[in-house]
DNA sequence: ACCCGCGCAGAAACCGGTTGCTGGGTGAGA
DNA sequence: TCTCACCCAGCAACCGGTTTCTGCGCGGGT
């Protein structure tokens, strides 16, 4: 019996030949298949045992026609946004035994689908966050096949796995707590324009333009980042807003530091608020009034639609999740 | 000539086929080996196209014995240090043609070596971030083979490649920088005791004591987040201490937070200093005085080492990164 | 005693690529 | 014109598993 070398790593063969039987057997004992003879079984996994033998994945995922990850691909790594999702994702896909490849397009939509379709080619399924690719391109990733999800990036056709924040609703809750609070001159903060987050958010504020009379709603196009919340203080406070709605918390936060260096006091000044409730904002000053936003959520759930379509399941309807207003100290009466 | 059925996708044999050639010659083709008659190229490359053939990466991972693929190992993706250090390591690996898989031991100390070795299996080299485990545990991952890099994690074996932030002399800037505004009375409030870098802070806390005459460092057990900070403000208060050095800037964020709603002046009563620099730093009341760490460096050189090792190149020394101090406002001269 | 059926293990095909080796065809040199 | 060499494409083996199918041996029933 020639001894497998030891630099090498165990295959099935070295075991197979060690225990005397074939790797058939083996196969079998690994995968507690059928039923194999007690004494059998004990030799081959003596053997294994002796010669430290680990199945090869890469083999069994040929064979099998399945690698057990998935990949989630995400426009920014630096985002606390999709670092969250990436989170529940992980997680969830962890206790079903699958393994998560992540790539980051780097807020770049060109190679975006290239991107994406080269990551779907190693892993079963895709999680695709926030796509900036326009409604051609992503088609056409969607016409590869295999499984989709997609997160915070609705689309029409029904049939792909979708699960949403309703931003829409967002928006309007801190909209109607802005009015409640007497604000009638309000201004937006917004975010990536493409994105399509924005475009639910902007819908938002058509809504509550007109729920609220007299409610007029003005729009920046600032950012999704701290610095861009900094950079756009003095041209806040150089409008006659009583209020401001930031694209996100970061936005928000960023605008409520740069207003304290300013002797700006808020809310008396100035109403703040922001959306997705992150951790920092309830360590902020003041206290940041702001929408949760469940984002592991949004991860988990994603990874919930694309289990079930591996797993044979019919597609599940889209999901809009809804946050919940979160008062803290940002937002007051408006000043005047 | 019988067509490939078109809901499978098309192997490369369905293209010798339809090209009328052999496998191996589309292999060389795709693969722009060799020489290959320019006429069958192009049959082949008409072949590809209207097939629309892609290369299955889990057959020739098998083949090719290599994965292109880099596992990333980290004790908590919700960490904005280890969220760093991915992101870091995505984009270096992206740039070299690697993918990462990345897994979230979630502090499970005891899983983190079955995870490690788990991923290790699909992939060609293994990045471990501050590993929980012990260093029995930590022997048998390294004894695995394949290439490793180690962040934050230092072990006195210098042939696996190793990048550590220099904790030790990041505590120790902070601490004179202290000593300098005439505080004696520090009190540090630490991180999981288990974690390498915090077992490197205090080192340092020791080299400052020995340092500074008649320099005092109570220590406290907290733990690393923003709710740390925030639950220990009473703690501190009650304390003598003049100063506090956190574990890392969320613990000071906590802490000045909650300083600030109790109406306590920093730097006048006691002043605040973090360590890494992470974002939000910048946009604290008052600006947090903290030590900047690269933490993005730490996975762009992890993955370089990795990537050396994987190309060949010999052992890399261990590698230690500086920080630097960052005089904000969260310090001052001491109350008394 | 003979036959049938069943259970278990092995032979072999397969997953979809890559690559060493071989042989045929062509061109050049004598 | 004959020979030799070289270039290119195909055959077949290989990567390390899984799985179908087959055949052997044993036990039970008549």
């Amino acid at each position: 019996m020639t001894l497998p070398d030891s630099s090498r790593p165990a295959t099935i063969a070295d075991v197979a030949r060690t225990a005397g039987v074939s790797r058939a057997t083996v196969s079998r004992v690994v995968n507690r298949h059928a039923t194999v003879d007690p004494r059998l079984a004990e030799r081959v996994r003596t053997a294994m045992s002796d010669l430290a033998y680990r199945p090869s994945e890469t083999a069994r995922n040929l064979s099998l026609g399945r690698t057990n990850t998935v990949a989630v691909v995400v426009p920014d790594l630096g985002n606390p946004m999709f670092q969250a999702i990436l989170q529940g994702a992980t997680r969830a896909a962890a206790a079903d035994g699958y393994q998560i490849l992540v790539a980051d397009t780097q807020e770049d939509a060109d190679a975006e689908m290239r991107i994406a379709i080269d990551a779907r080619r190693r892993c079963d399924a895709l999680l695709l966050c926030a796509p900036r690719m326009d409604d051609d391109d992503l088609a056409t990733v969607l016409r590869q096949g295999g499984p989709v999800a997609l997160v915070n990036r609705p689309v029409p056709e029904t049939a792909v796995p979708q699960v949403s924040m309703d931003y829409r609703h967002a928006v309007g809750l801190v909209a109607d707590h802005l009015a409640e609070l007497g604000h009638r001159r309000i201004l937006y903060l917004g975010g990536p324009i493409a994105s399509a987050s924005n475009r639910l958010r902007l819908a938002g504020l058509d809504d509550a333009a007109r729920r609220h009379a007299g409610m007029v709603i003005d729009r920046r196009e600032v950012g999704w980042s701290l610095d861009a919340g900094w950079d756009v203080a003095d041209d806040v406070l150089s409008s006659d807003a009583t209020a401001v709605i930031a694209f996100n918390d970061l936005v928000a936060i960023g605008l409520l530091s740069r207003l304290d260096d300013l002797g700006v006091p808020v809310p008396q000044r100035i109403s703040v608020v922001g959306v997705d409730d992150i951790p920092f904002a309830r360590f902020t000053r003041p206290h940041l009034t702001t929408v949760s936003v469940p984002q592991d959520r949004l991860g988990t759930l994603a990874w919930e639609h694309v289990h079930g379509a591996l797993t044979g399941a019919p597609a599940a309807e889209p999901v809009w999740l809804r946050g919940e207003l979160v008062r803290r100290h940002s937002t007051g009466p408006a000043s005047t």
